[in-house]
DNA sequence: AGGGTGACCTGTCGGC
DNA sequence: TGCCGACAGGTCACCC
């Protein structure tokens, strides 16, 4: 479910309602990714200052160390003072004194990771390799070329690497791609400058709009609070296979890419 | 180092 | 109805 709007709309639909909680107890459910290390026992009693974004990862800060939660592919989180009985697919829960934070995520792709700062080693191997934040300061169009010229891979793969630039998964690269005219099969390395521009103020456009409607919801996703997300109805391609694009009328084609699937118009994404 | 592949899991859906 | 394969919002360890 998770990119970087999901993560996102997420993060602010429980940031401020759980700053200053303190953790009582944990609940674990089934093995979640990376069991790096057992939670530590610490974990009890710590205060929640605030919440961060990196990429797709969820940053609590601790008044000892860090909390990074990863969504996985098919991860949401709930928070509230209080919540039905935990079900299967509930993996982890944290009772604060200010609600529970429960994690359900039926295919276990998602993470909890306790680590002492962002310095330490266990956060370096998972944060340390990303690429910019797309809607911050960070993301310069030149550098973006540059970077982009380097890598001889198809474009969409380069988006969904995320060591140049993270949050962007499988439906806002096939998105950002429609937006700037693009193949997504063309190789990287290939874009000209003014077409690497255009691509950087799509995936900017795209991810801020879809931030506006709250997400894609396709399945399951929601926010903490419970919301759905709508951009999956102004989807120009995503999921889109066999019908006409929005914008000329041209049957939207699909392909494999890396084994996800791309979705793009053949008539509209030219370069 | 960049690039390609398989692996991790569970649920759902379409076809036979 | 039942079974079986393909596919689903992500990312990492592992090869070359």
């Amino acid at each position: 479910m998770p990119e970087l709007p999901e993560v996102e709309v997420t993060r602010l639909s429980f940031a401020n309602r759980i700053a200053g909680a303190r953790i009582e107890a944990v609940r674990l459910g089934k093995p979640l990714r990376w069991p790096l290390g057992v939670l530590p026992a610490a974990l009890q009693g710590a205060v929640v200052q605030q919440v961060r974004r990196r990429g797709k990862y969820l940053l609590l800060d601790l008044d000892r160390g860090l909390l990074l939660i990863h969504l996985g592919m098919s991860g949401s989180l709930a928070y509230a003072g209080a919540l039905p009985p935990p079900g299967p697919h509930d993996h982890f829960e944290l009772a604060t004194s200010r609600g529970l934070l429960r994690l359900h995520d039926p295919r276990r792709f998602g993470a909890v990771v306790w680590a002492a700062s962002e310095a330490d080693p266990v956060a370096r191997k998972l944060l340390g390799h990303l690429g910019v934040e797309p809607l911050g300061d960070g993301f310069d169009p030149l550098a973006f070329w540059q970077a982009l010229r380097a890598r001889r891979s198809a474009i969409k793969q380069v988006l969904l690497a995320g060591d140049i630039v993270v949050g962007v998964g499988n439906i806002y690269a096939s998105e950002a791609l429609f937006a700037a005219g693009i193949q997504p099969t063309l190789s990287a390395s290939s874009l000209s400058q003014a077409r690497a521009e255009r691509l950087h103020g799509a995936i900017r456009s795209v991810l801020a709009r879809a931030l506006e409607q709250g997400g894609s919801t396709l399945r399951d996703f929601s926010s903490a609070e419970g919301k759905t997300g709508h951009f999956q109805l102004e989807a120009m391609v995503y999921d889109r296979a066999g019908q006409p694009c929005r914008a000329c009328g041209a049957t939207i084609q699909t392909l494999r890419q890396g084994q996800r699937s791309t979705y793009f118009c053949p008539d509209c994404q030219t370069f």
